[in-house]
DNA sequence: AACGTCTTCAACCGCTATCCA
DNA sequence: CTGGATAGCGGTTGAAGACGT
């Protein structure tokens, strides 16, 4: 690939794993456990470099891979990470149980990327998508609405890397008017009865004041468990900010926080959705809403 | 059947973050 | 604080199979 090698390869494999290998490295891992990857080729009796081995077995050999068919709900839910995080494919992959990173980046980047594209221009896309659609059904899932807020409002996470957290205390209050269809979903699963009975004004205090990880933020689930698309149709919160002045972060502007990596990453990385948390939804607004440059 | 083009995805790369002595 | 080792990330590549002509 005409880049130098990270380390020195003299005598070792390269390209597709056999089968044996594939043995060897389960076995070894299944003995000693994970780590040490640098160590491990030579301990295990692989011509392998070590990164090599360790990716092999995040991305294929580890028992609990899902692999191929992503479902309906996994394509959803993989734009909407997507808009909301970028192309941080192992954020996104770690709210995709069995999935990795490399897959969900190799689907969005075969899939969902050109789906996006050509929904942004619809002439371009031609009847070859037609066609590709034909035998994909389940990639027509998605209205061009959809799609359309989706593509819109990607977070650059990326660009700037934050150390300070400024948070809005104001943060304005979201509905809770009683709605009689929330009413009823309210037993359907625990995303919507975490949102509805933790819809608290303060954006901050469930943060501070909480026994429970405000850091598992967003979505522990099995997509098999309930219904994802309550979650998806949610749109996180939908409350009125506007960003008219892009350019002022400061926590008195109209942007109620501009959060940093580590947030974000708790945020998205917990194993488990802590109700007192659903309230700080209010914090992601600006996110979803946001389509230029915030940092 | 043969050939060329396209698509997919496993594997590779360099870079950065984190850990630890 | 510094620097080496290690782990992890996201971008990119290319082999292989699918598809079209």
């Amino acid at each position: 690939m005409g880049r130098t090698p990270c380390c020195a390869k003299e005598g070792l494999n390269r390209g597709a794993w056999t089968a044996h290998e594939d043995k060897i490295l389960t076995d070894y891992i299944k003995a000693h456990g994970e780590g040490r990857w640098r160590n491990l080729p030579k301990r295990a009796g692989l011509k392998r470099c070590g990164k090599s081995c360790r990716l092999r077995w995040l991305n294929y050999l580890r028992p609990d891979i899902k692999r191929g068919n992503i479902s309906v709900d996994e394509e959803e839910l993989i734009i909407r990470l997507h808009k909301l995080l970028g192309n941080r494919w192992s954020l996104i992959a770690g709210r995709l149980p069995g999935r990795t990173d490399n897959e969900i980046k190799n689907y969005w980047n075969t899939n969902l990327g050109k789906k996006v594209q050509d929904l942004k221009s619809p002439a371009s896309a031609g009847k070859k998508e037609l066609k590709k659609n034909e035998t994909r059904p389940q990639s027509t899932a998605i209205s061009k609405g959809q799609l359309q807020r989706f593509e819109s409002k990607v977070v650059r996470t990326k660009a700037i890397r934050c150390s300070k957290v400024f948070i809005n205390p104001q943060l304005p209050p979201l509905k809770t008017e009683p709605n009689p269809e929330q009413n009823n979903r309210e037993t359907a699963g625990p995303f919507n009865r975490t949102l509805a009975s933790h819809t608290t004004t303060d954006g901050l205090s469930s943060l501070a004041g909480n026994d429970d990880n405000p850091s598992d933020f967003l979505l522990d689930f099995s997509v098999e468990e309930f219904c994802l698309s309550d979650l998806l149709n949610s749109d996180f919160c939908d409350v009125g900010y506007s960003n008219k002045n892009s350019n002022d972060l400061s926590p008195s502007s109209e942007h109620p926080g501009v959060f940093s990596d580590e947030m974000l990453q708790n945020w998205t990385t917990g194993d488990r959705l802590q109700p007192n948390v659903c309230s700080n939804l209010h914090s992601f607004c600006p996110f979803l809403d946001y389509g230029g440059d915030w940092l």
